[in-house]
DNA sequence: GACATATGCGATAGAAATTGTCGCATAGGG
DNA sequence: CCCTATGCGACAATTTCTATCGCATATGTC
């Protein structure tokens, strides 16, 4: 169906191309139009990117920015969806980041540790937006496996620490907001269920910041117009909404100090570093000298074949934490007071069971 | 210094361009080209360039490749060296990645923080492979920040998990040289200090595998011919050479299979499921409530105050570090034989202290 | 329902960027 | 000291790019 009629005389009159000092501008200007293109569920039409060109320095025309679009899409596989008269352009949210710096094997197969690492300590839904680094870690070592003994996948294993505890789901609409509201400071108005609620309730939250603790992320944020920061978990958020308005700080608000201060989450207290003074079994003193708890760690072996460990700590819930769970290869020596404490807890625990021999 | 004499008469006889059927191939090629740059120590000549572009399908003169990578230098910033009479290309090794899909700021975000949470999980020669993404994400989120009430930095908090211990430092040479072996199964040369040695000894390896523990990276390898696999970890190599040689496998070897049944780093044993059943004081019953053992997990409280949680869990030695971890949070119900192994474990921790009340 | 409007897209020609070619300079290697 | 591989300036022939036009189509408005 060529129309091509040809107008007969057409003014060849042709605004003269920007002559920009530096050149590549045709190159430069279509990977700034690949990098503007959004991640579903956000789309971008047609006009969007020429006027986004435009405010970049890139005066073309928009026909000029439509077959790029065109072609490109054949070449890296973004999506275009027909809505009304215009064109949507996305990537899927599935596909692999595309890195002008392309992933070397050796970071590929630290960049697969890393997710394997991460699965226990980040929410899914935050996860899922990393996946494209993941998967382009994959296609990597995929693509530079072929005539090996074993699949990569078989060479690598990671071993967590703790049981591995179900995650709570987040929403991934509502984190999307939440970070984006906690981002360019913008007021969110929210449904948040609380712990042992059925109901979520309405409120507007400032927010504050974030905070990722043991794979559940929490939103510090101010409610309504009350000063005091409170915490509220992602996943508790059933309904998000970016509200246009600003919103408001505390004077002088900071997160560091404010967890430190309220003791909020178990932070390192940071109430100062104390000098331990541990004696381990043998077994469990050998993971201690390859990961010392300090640069400066001391060893000692003691004629029990027990091993000394002296180094300075920041004394912290944690570290009461890690103690206990070292169960009977462990015993604190000093200082007294951890001593006492860990005795008592160790006391408390046991006797947990004493009543209730029966049962 | 212009020296153009310019030759008389030249043949206009020009190779004729292949007509490929998809075009932009410029801007096709400029990009592959872009993503064959290695990073630093690795390098890569123009005549290099030249030769991969042909292979990729892209025939076009020396001259052309040259053009292109010192006009492209100045915009992406990448380094070139001249060493004897060829140019060599190279990424510096702590400049951002550059993706063709730009990262949004909501997964710069998440970037951060999981960043923060590996800083304990990975030695930081592995880490500094990944420098570029999370340069990438600081970049964007510093750019996304213009008029914000406060810095993007202060609102992020991580908490880890235990005490921050020292990480092992790794060669980042040897890492490398150890990932690349792994990666294509060829043997290598190493010096490796064991635990306790104090000098290096030099064997043959053939790299099986890779764990990573608590922050400790370990190689699985068996050595010079025999067919028992050790590990390694990656701190105590000195030296590592890769050798032209292919590496032995033993036959049908599989790393999962040999961590389970050789209960090495103590990985999950997989020796079956159990139903764990817990009284658990109220505070630590709520995080356990925000994130459960498991997605069938029952919560019933009790008369006094405490919660009963039962759920199913893998029996592992990470599982019961955790439950005296929690001290006298919680007391183990059930199984009879961990309840009778946890309340041992506490009861033997005590005694270590009473004997020595005197020191 | 008719019209105005915005967008998509085929076609085209003129303009500009691209690239093959040549000549020379330079730096190692034998 | 010559030989060879590489880098690079210059230039012109193309190729590629892109502004412009015309028309088709879908949507919103009156």
């Amino acid at each position: 169906m060529s129309r091509a009629k040809l107008s007969p005389e057409r003014k060849p009159a042709r605004k003269k191309r920007r002559s920009k000092q530096d050149d590549n501008t045709a190159t430069m200007r279509r990977i700034a139009m690949l990098q503007m293109i959004p991640t579903w569920p956000k789309t971008m039409t047609t006009s969007e990117f020429h006027e986004k060109l435009k405010l970049a320095g890139y005066m073309v025309e928009p026909r000029t920015v439509q077959r790029d679009l065109l072609e490109f899409s054949q070449t890296f596989h973004y999506l275009s969806e027909c809505r009304g008269r215009s064109i949507h352009w996305y990537w899927a949210n599935d596909r692999a980041a595309i890195s002008i710096r392309s992933i070397s094997p050796e970071a590929a197969l630290v960049l697969n540790l890393a997710e394997r690492e991460l699965q226990g300590l980040l929410p899914s839904a935050a996860l899922k937006l990393l996946e494209p680094y993941f998967q382009q870690a994959r296609e990597a070592l995929d693509s530079n496996g072929a005539t090996r003994l074993a699949s990569w996948k078989d060479k690598l294993q990671v071993i967590p620490r703790g049981p591995q505890f179900e995650k709570p789901r987040v929403d991934a609409a509502a984190q999307s907001s939440i970070f984006e509201a906690l981002l360019c400071d913008q007021k969110i108005r929210v449904f948040y269920r609380g712990r042992g609620q059925d109901r979520a309730k309405e409120s507007v939250l400032n927010p504050l910041g974030i905070v990722s603790r043991h794979g559940v992320i929490y939103l510090v944020a101010t409610a309504w117009s009350y000063s005091d920061p409170f915490h509220y978990a992602l996943h508790r958020f059933t309904r998000v909404e970016l509200m246009d308005e600003r919103c408001s700080r505390p004077e002088g608000f900071n997160l560091d100090r404010y967890l430190k201060e309220t003791r909020a989450f178990d932070l390192p207290t940071g109430q100062g570093r104390i000098r331990l003074k541990l004696d381990v079994a043998a077994e469990a003193a050998l993971s201690l000298i390859e990961r010392p708890l300090s640069a400066e760690q001391s060893v000692r072996e003691l004629q029990s074949g027990e091993f000394r460990i002296e180094a300075q700590v920041e004394d912290t819930m944690e570290l009461r934490w890690w103690i206990l769970g070292l169960g009977s290869n462990v015993k604190v020596i000093g200082p007294a007071s951890l001593r006492r404490e860990i005795l008592g807890c160790l006391e408390a625990a046991r006797n947990r069971y004493l009543p209730s021999v029966k049962d």
